[in-house]
DNA sequence: ATTATTACTATACAAAAGGATACTAGTGTA
DNA sequence: TACACTAGTATCCTTTTGTATAGTAATAAT
């Protein structure tokens, strides 16, 4: 039986090794080619399958099965499945995932940051 | 000859596939095993390649010397070489890699909520 | 009976990422 | 002469990740 502590935020943050364990975490949720695109697809809506498929059109059907799982099992995704013919299935956010936007938010603002910075070296 | 346009963080965040795209530009910044450890083991202070690699003790030097090129690639690390026999180089974060310290934090603490908010599901 | 629908799965393959191990150049020391 | 040091490279191999393509079950409409 192990022993799981809970860390702190300052505890993570003064340990070079728990930070980047925690930061990793975060890092191989969202990790995948097309994990942030259904993420994306799904902030405004919940989606079925073939919603999402259409919504990001390169995507095999088996990647998208496959990363959904990935989601679900992460706590990423609610799937519901309803008893229509033919059935339907519900994808959508949880109360966590969506907790990621403000993370991918501050991403986004670094990304355009580091690109401007990195263009104006020339 | 392509125009460039430089977009702005409401501009990215209004448009899905931008937002994706910017999105993944800071992930692929540090995507890949080695990248956060290598980063952590930068943050305080400026070490040669043997300290880095004595610091992450599993990393081969086949994998240092890549992820550094690449870091350097990005604009994510200065590389100085110093001409003393044997040589020593010198290897520091910059400025805009610094800057991801804060993008660091919010990605530690969303994984430490995260954590908490999934093992409470059971 | 054939076709369509949804939400997938199965199989095989290609490409990318990472690991193990040995080696190199240039110089200094024993 | 032999060895050690730093900062890597070279070669080969395994693992992981992603792609292509075809197929399935259950049901309903034509």
């Amino acid at each position: 039986m192990e022993v799981e502590k809970t860390i702190s935020f300052k505890e993570a943050k003064a340990c070079p090794v728990q930070f980047v364990l925690a930061v990793n975490d975060t890092l191989n949720v969202i990790s995948g080619k097309w994990k942030l695109p259904i993420i994306g697809s799904l902030l405004f809506e919940k989606k079925r399958f073939s919603d999402i498929q259409r919504n990001i059109s390169k995507i095999t059907p088996r990647m998208l099965s496959k990363e959904l799982k990935d989601l679900e099992m992460n706590g990423m995704v609610k799937r519901t499945v309803y008893d229509t013919t033919p059935i339907t299935v519900e994808y959508e956010l949880t109360e966590s995932a969506k907790s990621l936007g403000d993370v991918l938010d501050k991403m986004l603002e670094w990304g355009l940051q580091h690109r401007q910075s990195t263009l104006s070296q020339n």
